[in-house]
DNA sequence: ACATAAGTCATACGACCGTCTAGTATTTCC
DNA sequence: GGAAATACTAGACGGTCGTATGACTTATGT
Protein backbone atom coordinates (compact mmCIF):
# COMPACT_ATOMS: atom_id res chain seq x y z
CA UNK A 1 0.00 0.00 0.00
CA UNK A 2 1.49 3.17 -0.99
CA UNK A 3 2.32 6.34 1.36
CA UNK A 4 -0.50 8.08 0.34
CA UNK A 5 -3.06 5.27 0.76
CA UNK A 6 -2.17 5.00 4.25
CA UNK A 7 -2.33 8.60 4.72
CA UNK A 8 -5.48 9.18 3.93
CA UNK A 9 -6.57 6.31 5.97
CA UNK A 10 -4.72 7.55 9.11
CA UNK A 11 -6.50 10.98 8.60
CA UNK A 12 -10.21 8.80 8.13
CA UNK A 13 -9.29 7.32 11.60
CA UNK A 14 -8.46 10.24 13.24
CA UNK A 15 -11.21 12.32 12.13
CA UNK A 16 -13.64 9.20 13.04
CA UNK A 17 -12.41 9.09 16.48
CA UNK A 18 -13.21 12.86 17.44
CA UNK A 19 -16.12 12.16 16.03
CA UNK A 20 -17.34 9.16 17.47
CA UNK A 21 -16.16 11.06 20.81
CA UNK A 22 -17.76 14.32 20.00
CA UNK A 23 -20.82 12.96 18.75
CA UNK A 24 -21.19 9.41 18.89
CA UNK A 25 -20.73 6.10 16.89
CA UNK A 26 -24.49 6.51 15.55
CA UNK A 27 -24.53 10.08 15.55
CA UNK A 28 -21.56 10.24 12.98
CA UNK A 29 -22.29 9.72 9.39
CA UNK A 30 -19.77 9.73 6.75
CA UNK A 31 -20.57 12.71 5.84
CA UNK A 32 -19.11 14.34 8.56
CA UNK A 33 -15.87 12.53 8.37
CA UNK A 34 -15.60 13.74 4.74
CA UNK A 35 -16.03 17.05 5.59
CA UNK A 36 -13.34 17.12 7.89
CA UNK A 37 -11.06 14.92 6.25
CA UNK A 38 -11.85 16.04 2.35
CA UNK A 39 -12.25 12.94 1.59
CA UNK A 40 -15.11 12.23 -0.59
CA UNK A 41 -17.98 10.46 1.22
CA UNK A 42 -18.26 7.87 -1.57
CA UNK A 43 -14.71 6.15 -1.46
CA UNK A 44 -14.79 5.65 2.16
CA UNK A 45 -15.73 1.79 0.97
CA UNK A 46 -11.59 1.63 -0.72
CA UNK A 47 -10.46 1.95 2.73
CA UNK A 48 -13.37 0.51 5.19
CA UNK A 49 -15.84 -2.21 3.60
CA UNK A 50 -18.52 -0.85 6.31
CA UNK A 51 -18.59 1.63 9.62
CA UNK A 52 -17.79 -1.34 12.20
CA UNK A 53 -14.38 -1.53 9.96
CA UNK A 54 -13.81 2.29 11.24
CA UNK A 55 -14.76 1.65 14.66
CA UNK A 56 -12.19 -1.37 15.06
CA UNK A 57 -9.88 1.14 13.47
CA UNK A 58 -10.35 3.97 16.17
CA UNK A 59 -10.73 1.09 19.08
CA UNK A 60 -7.09 -0.29 18.02
CA UNK A 61 -5.75 2.97 17.53
CA UNK A 62 -7.25 4.19 20.95
CA UNK A 63 -5.31 0.99 22.52
CA UNK A 64 -2.24 1.86 21.05
CA UNK A 65 -2.40 5.52 22.26
CA UNK A 66 -3.36 4.62 26.00
CA UNK A 67 -0.52 2.08 25.45
CA UNK A 68 1.96 4.40 25.00
CA UNK A 69 0.28 6.57 27.63
CA UNK A 70 1.19 4.17 30.26
CA UNK A 71 4.13 3.15 29.38
CA UNK A 72 5.24 6.92 30.00
CA UNK A 73 3.04 6.57 33.65
CA UNK A 74 5.66 3.17 34.04
CA UNK A 75 8.89 4.98 32.86
CA UNK A 76 7.46 8.39 35.26
CA UNK A 77 8.59 6.63 38.52
CA UNK A 78 9.31 3.40 40.25
CA UNK A 79 6.31 3.62 42.74
CA UNK A 80 3.02 2.25 41.50
CA UNK A 81 0.84 4.33 43.31
CA UNK A 82 2.67 7.49 41.97
CA UNK A 83 1.54 5.71 38.29
CA UNK A 84 -1.80 5.62 39.36
CA UNK A 85 -2.05 9.19 40.06
CA UNK A 86 -0.42 10.24 37.54
CA UNK A 87 -2.61 7.98 35.00
CA UNK A 88 -5.81 9.86 36.73
CA UNK A 89 -4.28 13.13 35.82
CA UNK A 90 -4.10 11.75 32.17
CA UNK A 91 -8.40 12.33 32.48
CA UNK A 92 -7.58 15.35 34.96
CA UNK A 93 -5.68 17.03 32.11
CA UNK A 94 -9.27 16.60 29.65
CA UNK A 95 -10.98 18.15 32.23
CA UNK A 96 -13.24 20.52 30.02
CA UNK A 97 -13.67 17.54 27.20
CA UNK A 98 -14.95 15.12 29.71
CA UNK A 99 -17.53 17.79 31.14
CA UNK A 100 -18.48 18.10 27.79
CA UNK A 101 -19.19 14.95 26.69
CA UNK A 102 -18.22 12.54 29.39
CA UNK A 103 -15.20 9.80 28.93
CA UNK A 104 -14.29 8.89 25.33
CA UNK A 105 -13.71 5.24 26.43
CA UNK A 106 -17.10 4.86 28.98
CA UNK A 107 -19.29 6.13 26.67
CA UNK A 108 -18.64 4.17 23.94
CA UNK A 109 -19.04 1.12 25.71
CA UNK A 110 -22.50 2.39 26.76
CA UNK A 111 -23.28 3.41 23.24
CA UNK A 112 -22.74 -0.02 22.04
CA UNK A 113 -23.87 -2.19 24.57
CA UNK A 114 -27.29 -1.04 23.18
CA UNK A 115 -25.98 -2.12 19.46
CA UNK A 116 -24.57 -5.62 18.29
CA UNK A 117 -22.04 -7.54 20.31
CA UNK A 118 -19.31 -7.24 18.43
CA UNK A 119 -19.52 -3.50 18.25
CA UNK A 120 -19.28 -4.09 22.26
CA UNK A 121 -16.88 -6.02 22.77
CA UNK A 122 -14.21 -4.54 20.39
CA UNK A 123 -14.86 -1.30 22.50
CA UNK A 124 -14.50 -3.02 25.52
CA UNK A 125 -10.83 -3.72 24.62
CA UNK A 126 -9.87 0.00 25.86
CA UNK A 127 -10.92 -0.75 29.20
CA UNK A 128 -9.51 -4.30 29.02
CA UNK A 129 -5.97 -2.48 28.72
CA UNK A 130 -6.58 -0.38 31.62
CA UNK A 131 -7.58 -2.71 33.82
CA UNK A 132 -4.85 -4.71 33.65
CA UNK A 133 -2.31 -2.03 33.62
CA UNK A 134 -4.00 -0.65 37.12
CA UNK A 135 -3.95 -4.66 38.17
CA UNK A 136 -0.28 -4.83 38.00
CA UNK A 137 0.27 -1.15 39.96
CA UNK A 138 -2.56 -2.85 42.13
CA UNK A 139 0.17 -5.99 42.89
CA UNK A 140 3.00 -3.94 43.21
CA UNK A 141 1.43 -2.28 45.71
CA UNK A 142 1.05 -5.65 47.46
CA UNK A 143 -2.50 -6.01 47.73
CA UNK A 144 -3.83 -9.68 47.65
CA UNK A 145 -7.01 -8.31 45.18
CA UNK A 146 -5.25 -6.24 42.91
CA UNK A 147 -7.88 -7.36 40.22
CA UNK A 148 -10.62 -5.88 42.34
CA UNK A 149 -9.10 -2.99 43.31
CA UNK A 150 -8.54 -2.04 39.70
CA UNK A 151 -11.78 -2.47 38.78
CA UNK A 152 -13.13 -0.35 41.60
CA UNK A 153 -10.42 2.48 40.11
CA UNK A 154 -11.85 2.00 36.64
CA UNK A 155 -15.12 2.28 38.21
CA UNK A 156 -14.90 5.39 40.12
CA UNK A 157 -13.12 7.33 37.15
CA UNK A 158 -16.13 6.26 34.97
CA UNK A 159 -18.59 7.83 37.70
CA UNK A 160 -17.01 10.92 38.30
CA UNK A 161 -17.06 11.41 34.44
CA UNK A 162 -20.59 10.55 34.12
CA UNK A 163 -21.67 13.04 36.97
CA UNK A 164 -18.82 15.69 36.22
CA UNK A 165 -20.57 15.28 32.72
CA UNK A 166 -23.96 15.72 33.25
CA UNK A 167 -24.36 18.38 35.79
CA UNK A 168 -21.25 19.91 33.72
CA UNK A 169 -19.69 20.04 36.68
CA UNK A 170 -15.71 20.60 36.80
CA UNK A 171 -15.72 21.42 40.13
CA UNK A 172 -16.96 17.88 41.34
CA UNK A 173 -14.44 16.33 39.17
CA UNK A 174 -11.32 18.06 40.41
CA UNK A 175 -12.78 17.18 43.82
CA UNK A 176 -13.28 13.76 43.27
CA UNK A 177 -9.99 13.35 41.61
CA UNK A 178 -8.31 14.72 44.74
CA UNK A 179 -10.72 12.12 46.45
CA UNK A 180 -9.40 9.16 44.50
CA UNK A 181 -5.68 10.33 45.04
CA UNK A 182 -5.85 9.87 48.83
CA UNK A 183 -7.54 6.99 47.81
CA UNK A 184 -4.93 5.29 46.16
CA UNK A 185 -2.55 6.52 48.84
CA UNK A 186 -4.60 5.12 51.88
CA UNK A 187 -4.56 1.15 49.83
CA UNK A 188 -0.38 1.86 49.67
CA UNK A 189 -0.40 2.75 53.19
CA UNK A 190 -2.42 0.04 54.90
CA UNK A 191 -0.74 -2.80 52.89
CA UNK A 192 2.92 -1.54 53.95
CA UNK B 1 -58.79 15.96 26.04
CA UNK B 2 -60.68 12.47 25.69
CA UNK B 3 -59.55 8.91 27.34
CA UNK B 4 -58.55 7.17 24.17
CA UNK B 5 -56.82 10.26 23.34
CA UNK B 6 -54.71 10.25 26.49
CA UNK B 7 -54.54 6.23 26.57
CA UNK B 8 -52.59 6.21 23.80
CA UNK B 9 -50.21 9.32 24.70
CA UNK B 10 -49.09 6.84 27.50
CA UNK B 11 -48.94 4.06 25.04
CA UNK B 12 -46.55 5.99 23.41
CA UNK B 13 -44.88 7.25 25.73
CA UNK B 14 -44.20 4.23 27.88
CA UNK B 15 -43.01 2.20 24.04
CA UNK B 16 -40.55 5.01 24.02
CA UNK B 17 -38.90 4.87 27.50
CA UNK B 18 -38.33 0.91 27.26
CA UNK B 19 -37.05 1.95 23.62
CA UNK B 20 -34.95 5.10 24.92
CA UNK B 21 -33.32 2.74 27.21
CA UNK B 22 -32.83 -0.52 25.12
CA UNK B 23 -31.34 1.43 22.48
CA UNK B 24 -30.72 4.76 22.87
CA UNK B 25 -32.71 7.71 22.03
CA UNK B 26 -31.29 8.49 18.61
CA UNK B 27 -31.16 4.30 17.58
CA UNK B 28 -34.97 4.59 18.47
CA UNK B 29 -37.16 5.75 15.56
CA UNK B 30 -40.81 6.52 15.27
CA UNK B 31 -41.28 3.14 13.47
CA UNK B 32 -39.69 1.10 16.25
CA UNK B 33 -42.31 3.11 18.71
CA UNK B 34 -45.09 2.77 16.05
CA UNK B 35 -44.26 -1.63 15.74
CA UNK B 36 -44.92 -1.83 19.39
CA UNK B 37 -47.85 0.16 20.14
CA UNK B 38 -49.66 -0.38 16.84
CA UNK B 39 -50.22 3.37 16.49
CA UNK B 40 -49.16 4.34 13.16
CA UNK B 41 -46.13 6.36 12.33
CA UNK B 42 -47.43 9.19 10.64
CA UNK B 43 -49.78 9.77 13.54
CA UNK B 44 -47.37 11.40 16.46
CA UNK B 45 -47.31 14.76 15.15
CA UNK B 46 -50.61 14.75 16.86
CA UNK B 47 -49.63 13.24 20.26
CA UNK B 48 -46.20 14.82 20.13
CA UNK B 49 -44.71 17.87 17.82
CA UNK B 50 -41.23 16.89 17.33
CA UNK B 51 -39.03 13.47 18.89
CA UNK B 52 -37.70 16.14 21.24
CA UNK B 53 -41.67 16.39 22.58
CA UNK B 54 -41.60 12.78 23.60
CA UNK B 55 -38.02 12.65 25.32
CA UNK B 56 -39.39 15.69 27.57
CA UNK B 57 -42.31 13.59 27.97
CA UNK B 58 -40.58 10.25 28.79
CA UNK B 59 -38.22 12.13 31.45
CA UNK B 60 -41.46 13.44 33.08
CA UNK B 61 -42.56 10.31 33.64
CA UNK B 62 -39.48 8.93 34.44
CA UNK B 63 -39.13 11.27 37.17
CA UNK B 64 -42.55 10.81 38.49
CA UNK B 65 -41.60 7.15 38.49
CA UNK B 66 -38.11 7.80 40.53
CA UNK B 67 -40.61 10.19 42.96
CA UNK B 68 -42.26 7.35 44.03
CA UNK B 69 -39.45 5.30 44.62
CA UNK B 70 -38.05 7.83 46.76
CA UNK B 71 -41.18 8.15 49.03
CA UNK B 72 -41.79 4.42 49.55
CA UNK B 73 -38.33 4.13 50.73
CA UNK B 74 -38.68 7.14 53.28
CA UNK B 75 -41.85 4.90 54.30
CA UNK B 76 -39.99 1.95 54.61
CA UNK B 77 -37.56 3.13 57.49
CA UNK B 78 -37.04 6.33 59.54
CA UNK B 79 -33.36 5.74 59.57
CA UNK B 80 -31.43 7.89 56.96
CA UNK B 81 -28.87 5.17 56.31
CA UNK B 82 -31.56 2.50 55.60
CA UNK B 83 -33.22 4.73 53.30
CA UNK B 84 -30.23 4.65 51.14
CA UNK B 85 -29.60 1.01 51.28
CA UNK B 86 -33.10 0.64 50.28
CA UNK B 87 -32.53 2.64 47.00
CA UNK B 88 -29.17 1.40 46.46
CA UNK B 89 -31.34 -1.90 46.61
CA UNK B 90 -33.30 -0.73 43.44
CA UNK B 91 -30.15 -0.71 41.38
CA UNK B 92 -29.52 -4.19 42.75
CA UNK B 93 -32.84 -5.30 41.42
CA UNK B 94 -32.55 -4.57 37.98
CA UNK B 95 -29.51 -6.29 37.84
CA UNK B 96 -29.77 -7.78 34.35
CA UNK B 97 -31.10 -4.83 32.87
CA UNK B 98 -28.07 -2.78 33.91
CA UNK B 99 -25.49 -5.42 33.16
CA UNK B 100 -27.28 -5.96 29.24
CA UNK B 101 -27.95 -1.87 28.50
CA UNK B 102 -26.31 0.08 31.50
CA UNK B 103 -28.17 2.69 33.91
CA UNK B 104 -31.08 3.72 32.26
CA UNK B 105 -30.68 7.60 33.33
CA UNK B 106 -26.80 7.89 33.40
CA UNK B 107 -26.58 6.29 29.52
CA UNK B 108 -28.86 8.78 28.38
CA UNK B 109 -27.42 11.58 30.20
CA UNK B 110 -24.20 10.71 28.34
CA UNK B 111 -25.77 10.35 24.48
CA UNK B 112 -27.76 13.70 24.85
CA UNK B 113 -24.51 15.72 26.27
CA UNK B 114 -23.24 14.82 22.63
CA UNK B 115 -26.91 16.70 21.27
CA UNK B 116 -28.28 19.64 22.18
CA UNK B 117 -27.92 21.73 25.03
CA UNK B 118 -32.02 21.42 25.76
CA UNK B 119 -31.94 17.53 25.59
CA UNK B 120 -29.36 17.71 27.89
CA UNK B 121 -30.77 19.88 30.52
CA UNK B 122 -34.22 17.75 30.16
CA UNK B 123 -32.55 14.53 30.95
CA UNK B 124 -30.42 16.02 34.05
CA UNK B 125 -33.72 16.46 36.00
CA UNK B 126 -33.56 13.00 37.18
CA UNK B 127 -30.53 12.54 38.64
CA UNK B 128 -31.08 16.28 39.79
CA UNK B 129 -34.18 14.78 41.93
CA UNK B 130 -32.21 12.03 42.91
CA UNK B 131 -28.95 14.00 44.30
CA UNK B 132 -31.36 15.98 46.26
CA UNK B 133 -33.28 13.34 48.09
CA UNK B 134 -29.41 11.90 48.93
CA UNK B 135 -28.69 14.87 50.13
CA UNK B 136 -31.48 15.21 52.53
CA UNK B 137 -30.73 11.46 53.58
CA UNK B 138 -27.29 12.10 54.83
CA UNK B 139 -28.13 15.60 56.26
CA UNK B 140 -30.13 13.70 58.73
CA UNK B 141 -27.37 11.41 59.07
CA UNK B 142 -25.57 13.96 60.86
CA UNK B 143 -22.96 14.84 57.45
CA UNK B 144 -21.86 18.66 57.30
CA UNK B 145 -21.02 17.86 53.39
CA UNK B 146 -24.47 16.30 52.59
CA UNK B 147 -24.39 17.59 49.39
CA UNK B 148 -20.92 16.42 48.35
CA UNK B 149 -21.89 12.40 49.68
CA UNK B 150 -24.97 12.67 47.93
CA UNK B 151 -23.06 13.07 44.40
CA UNK B 152 -20.04 10.81 45.24
CA UNK B 153 -23.24 8.34 45.68
CA UNK B 154 -24.85 9.45 42.43
CA UNK B 155 -20.63 9.15 41.18
CA UNK B 156 -20.35 5.52 42.17
CA UNK B 157 -23.78 3.94 41.63
CA UNK B 158 -22.98 5.20 37.97
CA UNK B 159 -19.23 4.06 37.95
CA UNK B 160 -20.23 0.62 39.29
CA UNK B 161 -22.99 0.47 36.44
CA UNK B 162 -20.83 1.77 33.12
CA UNK B 163 -18.41 -0.96 34.45
CA UNK B 164 -20.37 -3.67 35.08
CA UNK B 165 -22.08 -3.41 31.57
CA UNK B 166 -18.79 -2.86 29.63
CA UNK B 167 -17.08 -5.80 31.58
CA UNK B 168 -20.83 -7.74 31.14
CA UNK B 169 -20.02 -8.47 35.17
CA UNK B 170 -22.78 -8.95 37.28
CA UNK B 171 -20.63 -10.99 39.81
CA UNK B 172 -18.93 -7.18 39.74
CA UNK B 173 -22.07 -5.47 40.31
CA UNK B 174 -23.24 -7.28 43.01
CA UNK B 175 -19.42 -7.27 45.49
CA UNK B 176 -20.02 -3.62 44.84
CA UNK B 177 -23.66 -2.85 46.15
CA UNK B 178 -22.36 -4.37 48.98
CA UNK B 179 -19.13 -2.11 48.93
CA UNK B 180 -21.24 0.40 48.80
CA UNK B 181 -23.58 -0.10 51.58
CA UNK B 182 -20.84 -0.42 53.49
CA UNK B 183 -19.34 3.08 52.90
CA UNK B 184 -22.27 4.44 54.06
CA UNK B 185 -22.55 2.07 56.71
CA UNK B 186 -19.34 3.44 57.97
CA UNK B 187 -20.27 7.32 57.36
CA UNK B 188 -23.14 6.80 59.39
CA UNK B 189 -21.04 5.55 62.27
CA UNK B 190 -18.55 7.82 62.04
CA UNK B 191 -20.89 10.92 62.25
CA UNK B 192 -22.76 9.46 65.20
C1' DA C 1 -80.10 16.74 14.95
C1' DC C 2 -76.48 18.83 13.77
C1' DA C 3 -72.23 21.66 14.18
C1' DT C 4 -67.87 21.58 16.13
C1' DA C 5 -64.04 19.62 17.91
C1' DA C 6 -61.05 15.61 19.08
C1' DG C 7 -59.00 11.68 17.56
C1' DT C 8 -57.22 8.60 13.87
C1' DC C 9 -55.22 7.30 9.64
C1' DA C 10 -52.60 6.67 5.13
C1' DT C 11 -49.61 8.78 2.48
C1' DA C 12 -45.90 11.76 0.98
C1' DC C 13 -42.22 14.96 1.44
C1' DG C 14 -37.25 16.21 1.27
C1' DA C 15 -33.14 14.93 3.44
C1' DC C 16 -29.77 11.91 4.66
C1' DC C 17 -28.07 7.32 5.66
C1' DG C 18 -24.43 3.38 4.64
C1' DT C 19 -23.13 0.95 0.75
C1' DC C 20 -21.79 -0.19 -3.80
C1' DT C 21 -19.99 0.13 -8.59
C1' DA C 22 -18.10 1.65 -12.80
C1' DG C 23 -14.61 4.27 -14.21
C1' DT C 24 -10.27 7.25 -14.03
C1' DA C 25 -5.58 8.26 -12.47
C1' DT C 26 -1.31 6.71 -10.84
C1' DT C 27 2.27 3.66 -9.75
C1' DT C 28 4.92 -0.67 -10.39
C1' DC C 29 7.48 -3.87 -12.77
C1' DC C 30 8.90 -6.79 -16.81
C1' DG D 1 7.10 1.82 -22.72
C1' DG D 2 3.30 -0.82 -22.22
C1' DA D 3 0.61 -4.02 -19.29
C1' DA D 4 -0.99 -5.13 -14.75
C1' DA D 5 -1.86 -3.81 -10.31
C1' DT D 6 -2.90 -0.33 -7.09
C1' DA D 7 -4.91 4.06 -5.57
C1' DC D 8 -8.54 7.03 -5.93
C1' DT D 9 -12.98 9.34 -7.41
C1' DA D 10 -17.77 10.62 -8.20
C1' DG D 11 -22.26 9.51 -8.70
C1' DA D 12 -26.21 6.68 -7.73
C1' DC D 13 -28.88 3.05 -5.26
C1' DG D 14 -32.49 1.52 -2.10
C1' DG D 15 -33.84 2.47 2.34
C1' DT D 16 -35.18 4.96 6.44
C1' DC D 17 -35.44 9.05 8.96
C1' DG D 18 -38.44 12.92 11.33
C1' DT D 19 -41.98 15.73 9.90
C1' DA D 20 -46.14 17.35 7.74
C1' DT D 21 -50.72 17.31 5.59
C1' DG D 22 -55.41 16.47 4.28
C1' DA D 23 -59.15 13.42 4.75
C1' DC D 24 -61.86 10.28 7.46
C1' DT D 25 -64.13 8.79 11.87
C1' DT D 26 -65.79 9.27 16.38
C1' DA D 27 -67.28 11.90 20.37
C1' DT D 28 -69.18 16.14 22.50
C1' DG D 29 -72.32 19.84 23.44
C1' DT D 30 -76.54 22.22 22.46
Amino acid sequence: MGTKGENNRTRIIEAADQLFYKHGYNQTSFSDIADITGIPRGNFYYYFKTKDDILAAVVEARVRQYQEALVSCDNATDNPGERLHAFIDIMAGTENSVVDTGCPIGSLCVELAKDTEALQSKSREVFVLLRDWMSRQFEEIGLVDANEKAMDLLSRMQGIAVIACAFKDSAYLNRSVGDLKSWINSLALSSS
